[in-house]
DNA sequence: TTGACATATAGCGTATTTGCTATTTAACTA
DNA sequence: TAGTTAAATAGCAAATACGCTATATGTCAA
């Protein structure tokens, strides 16, 4: 598996697109997490998978495949693990599929 | 199955990647093509399947989810299926993927 | 040290994906 | 009409993905 495979799969499941999405404004849906700032530090796994009412290993899985994808950080502060968006990675991402298919202006 | 988790479903896959990569040059690769010309009218299954070294109804259903994702089109002319890419669906899905992650720039 | 809480991992069942071969359909040609 | 070629479809097997529960690990507080 290169990256780049592990980016394309990351990406071809709804709950982490919007896994994504949320980390992008943790503001609006995680204020309530008292343990840690959820903007200055990440959102807690557990949080995650309340708002998609998934189990607390599915979402740790999916967190897993994101980390690997390289499109979240998650660094683990006393019994949390917080997750939040790797913008670099991203970027780097989203340049490369629109070089390595060539599609035309975004 | 919403257009965007087809397209998203489209991309999870090395062997579709690389076919939209190929059609947006067919001219590199697919210049024996006779019975019409590749980049004016498309690249049949069949070539598209030996390049890859896949059986012919492998590459068919590979070709069924690029074209069920918008990202290529296939006219068939005789007894061939030319296949082309669509280069509006690929701009569409690389700026809904950008705006919808909130990614910064490319 | 015990208990609790958050997370990670193991293991399982089901659904989906991906490849194949065999067959059918469509378009042509001798 | 019979045979040939290209593509599509059906059906099967293997691999992956994805959800769950149960359990292990790590962290902390009483």
């Amino acid at each position: 598996m290169t990256i780049r495979e592990d980016q394309v799969k990351a990406l071809a499941n709804e709950t982490r697109i919007e896994v994504l999405r949320l980390l992008d404004d943790p503001s609006a849906h995680f204020s309530m997490q008292e343990s840690a700032d959820p903007v200055a530090v990440g959102v807690c796994v557990l949080l995650l998978a309340e708002h998609f009412s998934v189990s607390q290993p599915t979402m740790s899985r999916h967190i897993e495949l994101l980390k690997r994808a390289g499109f979240i950080i998650a660094k683990r502060q006393q019994k949390w693990t917080y997750c939040s968006r790797n913008e670099a990675a991203l970027t780097d991402y989203a340049a490369w599929l629109k070089s390595s298919l060539n599609i035309k202006s975004i």
